[in-house]
DNA sequence: GCCTTATGCTTAAACGATTACTCATAGTAA
DNA sequence: TTACTATGAGTAATCGTTTAAGCATAAGGC
């Protein structure tokens, strides 16, 4: 494709057709006057040539680097990558190239994430806060996905009605005691979930919370042996740990408990019984977060702050209430 | 920070010094001629201004961008953030930022997804090859990530010896008829460690390959009943089907038949029993793929493609031959 | 026929950093 | 004293792109 070692530039065209680089970059980009004739010949020629503009003349010249920056808390968890694929996908999709860091660490790693992706010329930047951390005052457009509580927060699943539809749905299989575990309150969108569970708790009917940075594993079992038919983790991998613990006790899931979880991780489709779960729609929320950047970006109107829904994966760790406990309705 | 709103450029130095940008340049960067006492007075000022260089005018300069690309296959994979956030560290550590792309979908995404990180002006690319795709002729150093018998491979973990410290370990605890249990031997890493575990089979000793892409999961079970006693998966995932699956059927681990996974993903821990795995040095392959493509990048001699050995992760999942089994071997 | 406007293209100046040269001065050797 | 070298700067070109401004020529209005 090339002849020669370097790549063709907007001169090399220029020349080619006797014209200025100012024609060849206005005929490229559409500005400017340039007549249908010449334009389709520098379009010709530069399609010839194999011609792709170099990136960092443009972006020293336009002060803009066509590159986005992404801020995950924690590569390895193994939520954020779906998220970061999706984004990417978005960004892609936007002409937008994105460059990757994580905040591994405290708060302090996260600002200086930030800061070393703006050094290297981010436009914008698409931040997942680490827990409780704050995203301090940034010199670029920013866009955070978070909890929809969370200051400045952009775009997020719906944790809280997330929360409330794997207790409606608990409820219309007949069940009536619940046990939502959660792994840790510190946790913004961990508390929302619960919250959602909690406000979707059927009139007469009850509900314990249990939080395992404070409350034993073991206790579960106990629960279930005194009437709990429902459990409603705030996390995959805390339904995981469930459904492990249980597994010692001889409880079976669903005869004789039902089980929920949240982010249907990888594992919860292949683990037996399949484990319902609340998926976020990733590409849904990519989407919003970058449609939202590119409004930044272009000084449009910031678009509002928006909550995506979640998506209820029926699996089969839930199944209707026992029989036995479902005379209690009545 | 920054009274007026753009920020300090090396010119702004030069003129609060009353120097020229060149000798400003020169003192930054240590090189050239300049006496000792300009040079610190003109690091004082730019520490003043809070002076960052601006990337862009020097990538258009030198040609170099500072960026390296990385293309995985598929971030929902998880085990490939792990290695992302390690190659991420190690960038970092080296002042390279890392732009990112997967190469979602067949081989030719993975081309475009390769072609698209160059033109944004990656100096380099570290690829992680999607099942089989090869990686083609790229304008830029590359380092390539996998099975050490892909052609042009430069580091990955040693999946052979990994495949062999499992049935070893099975071994050194008494177990004699092993079945070992893939999911495609269309991947090369699996059909490595398959091969590997096939190699270090004692004498006297049986084995058996299950290809799940061919066989049956349930034809585990049978096995188990006919005697076999060690299970090897060449994944955690395949591992948590198998044990999914075993748990209907009554037969329990490590009671009546241990069992090894790969990768030590998240939930590997978690689960009850936990797993016994073989975990990959992320650290140590970034940091050498790091390496190799800096002297890439400088033109120094490309070190010599490398395998890291892994780790095994004892947990629950292994234990004692069962005792009726173990007198075969007498 | 003259003034105005539109069209199509060129000129040239940025953007910010790097670096090959140039050049004056001072120091040293003969 | 003369010649030569080392030192410590400055000058200016350059990377590739964008874009404001300029300048012909042609077209249209009166």
């Amino acid at each position: 494709m090339q002849p020669d070692q370097t790549r063709s530039t907007l001169r090399d065209i220029a020349r080619s057709l006797r014209v200025s680089t100012a024609t060849v970059s206005n005929a490229l980009a559409g500005k400017g006057r340039v007549s249908a004739g010449v334009a389709e010949r520098i379009r010709l020629e530069a399609q010839r040539q194999d011609y792709r503009p170099t990136l960092a003349g443009r972006a020293l010249r336009t002060g803009r680097s066509g590159v986005v920056g992404l801020v995950v808390p924690d590569l390895s968890n193994p939520l954020f990558p779906r998220m970061a694929q999706a984004l990417q996908h978005s960004a892609e999709a936007a002409g937008l190239g994105m460059l990757i860091a994580d905040s591994h660490g405290d708060g302090a790693a996260q600002a200086g994430a930030i800061e070393r992706l703006i050094q290297r010329g981010a436009d914008g930047m698409i931040v997942i806060p680490r827990r409780g951390a704050h995203v301090g005052q940034i010199s670029v457009p920013v866009v955070i996905i978070d909890a929809p509580a969370t200051a400045g927060n952009t775009v997020s699943a719906d944790h809280h009605s997330g929360g409330a539809m794997a207790v409606q749905h608990l409820a219309d299989l007949g069940h009536r005691r619940f046990l939502f575990i959660g792994e840790s309150a510190s946790s913004g969108v961990q508390a929302e979930r619960m919250g959602g569970m909690t406000s979707a708790v059927p009139p007469g009917a009850q509900a314990t919370c249990l939080w395992l940075d404070r409350d034993d594993l073991a206790t579960v079992a106990a629960h279930v042996r005194a009437g709990i038919t429902a459990l409603c983790a705030t996390s995959d991998l805390v339904a995981l740990r469930i459904v492990s613990a249980l597994h010692e006790t001889g409880i079976s899931i669903p005869q004789d408990v039902s089980l929920t979880g949240f982010d249907d991780l990888t594992f919860s489709s292949v683990l037996r019984p399949g484990l319902t779960t609340l998926a976020a729609d990733t590409c849904q929320i990519a989407d919003h977060a970058l449609t939202s950047l590119r409004a930044l970006l272009s000084y449009e109107t910031p678009p509002r702050s928006r909550t995506v829904p979640m998506r209820l994966v029926v699996r089969d760790s839930t199944g209707p209430a026992p029989a036995h406990n479902q005379e209690n309705d009545l």
